[in-house]
DNA sequence: GCACTGTTGCGCAACAATGCAATATATTGC
DNA sequence: GCAATATATTGCATTGTTGCGCAACAGTGC
């Protein structure tokens, strides 16, 4: 497998892999917000936010559209959403396991 | 949303934000493998590779068997390979949008 | 004991996240 | 045209995190 294809998915994941990102991108799956309206979400200065914004626009995840005073943000790859649900699935899976080492595993209680 | 949650799925896709574990996860999507075995795809030292394994096994990606000395590893949520397909159509989509800009765009020619 | 397989402690260099201040860009009122 | 305002980005310094190799260690089998 190519390591340059590698890269850039692990380029893709990277911008994911951060919870302010993450928060993001759920806001932008509900629809096209501007910066300003993602503001109040984010208790952190606007030059960070502004910078998370720009590092999901750099690797293509959100698109914007200048509208006047104010760009609009959008997802354009919504395929992002199917992975959180893959992401789910391992933390359940995780959390399922943690449970059974904790509480019995091969039912050698006691 | 959930902070915990967004912080939980964080953490599956900065496991996965790195071309070592990628490569890792690739090659166990073709079965079984101990690290003695991907070791030689990897060029560099193996408590390196150790830990970037380590880091998928914590997230619970991958699972390990012990058979004698060696630990077998395997991947326990096959769904991470589909991300793989969402991050190539965001990566794809991304030249895309380069070539268009830069050949063209809105038919603005010369 | 010895070889093989994998992990852990440590230090270092590179990178990422953050806030503050300064800047760019677009709109509005005069 | 020009100042004032609103929106978003960029430069800089600081702080925290990650990746890495080396060396030492731990578990397994002969």
């Amino acid at each position: 497998m190519n390591p340059e294809e590698m890269k850039a998915r692990a380029r893709v994941m990277k911008a994911l892999a951060s919870p302010v990102r993450l928060k993001i991108v759920d806001a932008l799956s509900r629809g096209e917000r501007c910066i300003c309206e993602l503001q109040p979400m984010f208790p952190m200065n606007k030059s960070t936010l502004s910078r998370h914004v720009a590092e999901l626009r750099n690797v293509g995840i959100v698109g914007e559209r200048r509208d006047g005073v104010r760009s609009y943000l959008r997802l354009l790859t919504p395929c992002v959403l199917n992975m959180f649900d893959c992401a789910m699935g391992v933390i359940r899976a995780e959390a399922k396991r943690q449970t059974d080492v904790v509480c019995g595993g091969k039912a050698d209680g006691a």
